[in-house]
DNA sequence: TAATCCATTACCCTTGTGGGTAATTAAAAT
DNA sequence: ATTTTAATTACCCACAAGGGTAATGGATTA
């Protein structure tokens, strides 16, 4: 039993959910697991982000249906508030852009509320390891919302991809700066050395990432999350 | 045992992957489980394909980083002759643009390799529902890349048109191209106007967004998925 | 010791960029 | 009917970008 308590800690869990009767029921289905709790209930938004601020869950199960402020909004400003906190988008109906919507503003995971219990508990686990997991009903809708592959950039080059020659750590600075859309100019002055250095590290940037312009280099660095 | 089959029904697998050890070990991993069964294995996409074909599995592990085909178009492929199967991505590596093109072109879920077998086993089942499932490591990166809600029109006119100047649609046009890394000219030309309009909206694009450059532009138009 | 890689600097040259200003036309809103 | 907005074109100008080529010193590696 200690043993269990040390290996898997327990996940702190808030609710904010309009109608009292899910909200009975999500707290006796997720209590029911020894290694979740319920630490905070709110029926509207505004009390329920008060309550997370001071109870800092690790998983919220946020309804976006409410009254008031919706449930989008509150993710926007719970992110803000304690961004490490995982957001369960609950609902009842699918609406697509709500979909959308909810996971692009902080939602990890996406639940209608007709889940299985013993399947929302396990979700909450997913979540609390920063999973994204997505109802079946509505998994395809995101998935669409996806920016198309032919957009990224994915398929050509691949000759470029396989031999990929990787950046020198001063390139790396370089290109920081780049993506800040400084100049070379300016890239010059903060790293204290003359332009023409910087130009030369913009140049192997460019060669090394296989593009054609420093715009194109800054896009790739932030898709490709290099910096 | 008669009535476990009959209540779970058996989800038939696929498995793509170049590394012999991998692909030994992924078998074992789900053959270890009553409810599932491999049904069948290759190393490299276009064999896969075929088997995938004849055997109609539920669910596919499909390696990313193949030889010859990549994973990528493989998938492409499969969702044109067999649009139901559904798809698990697995790869080693976290490459941010891989990510959303896998997503986006039929995966259902993006594992990395060093999943726990027995949570990859979940995954399997819950990914032969329709859910969508994408590991904690890349997470982030696949819903940083949803349009942002602000775009979508959600909240209708309240922190959207907040100081913030909305671009025509003409601009939009121009902005694309931008992000791709096109010069001027080449915007002009692919928009069949002059370079002096061309130069125009990037211009009001610029003061529009409350930047200095393009690449700044480029950019924030990337992060906030204008794109 | 020799070879290699990296950071640094420098030059020339062509093309692109972005600011400013301004005129024309068509469409849409008042 | 009048005003506003968007798109288009045009000009000038200072400066930046990126390609090419090449030299130097320092550090690491073979």
């Amino acid at each position: 039993m200690s043993e269990a308590l040390l290996e898997k800690k327990c996940i702190k869990i808030a609710i904010v959910e309009d109608f009292k009767l899910t909200r009975v029921g999500l707290r006796c289905a997720l209590n029911a697991n020894e290694d979740m709790s319920v630490v905070a209930e709110s029926e509207d938004a505004v009390e329920g982000l008060k309550l997370i601020e001071r109870t800092k869950p690790d998983v919220v199960l946020m309804d976006l249906g409410l009254p008031g402020m919706n449930g989008i909004e509150a993710m926007l400003k719970l992110k803000e508030i304690t961004p490490c906190t995982k957001i369960i988008a609950l609902t009842s109906h699918d609406r697509g852009e709500e979909v959308v919507a909810a996971l692009s503003s902080g939602a990890n995971a996406y639940c209608l509320k007709d889940i299985d219990p013993q399947k929302l508990a396990d979700v909450v686990r997913d979540v609390a390891k920063g999973v994204c997991w997505i109802d079946p009903v509505v998994a395809p809708l995101a998935l669409s919302s996806l920016p198309k592959v032919e957009n990224i950039g994915f398929l050509p080059d691949k000759s470029c991809n396989e031999g990929r020659v990787p950046l020198t750590e001063r390139e790396f600075e370089v290109l920081k700066h780049l993506v800040l859309g400084k100049s070379n100019t300016e890239i010059a002055k903060e790293l204290i050395v003359s332009v023409h250095t910087a130009k030369a590290h913009v140049c192997s940037i460019l060669q090394k990432m296989c593009v054609n312009d420093r715009v194109q280099a800054a896009v790739k660095a932030v898709k490709e999350g290099m910096v």
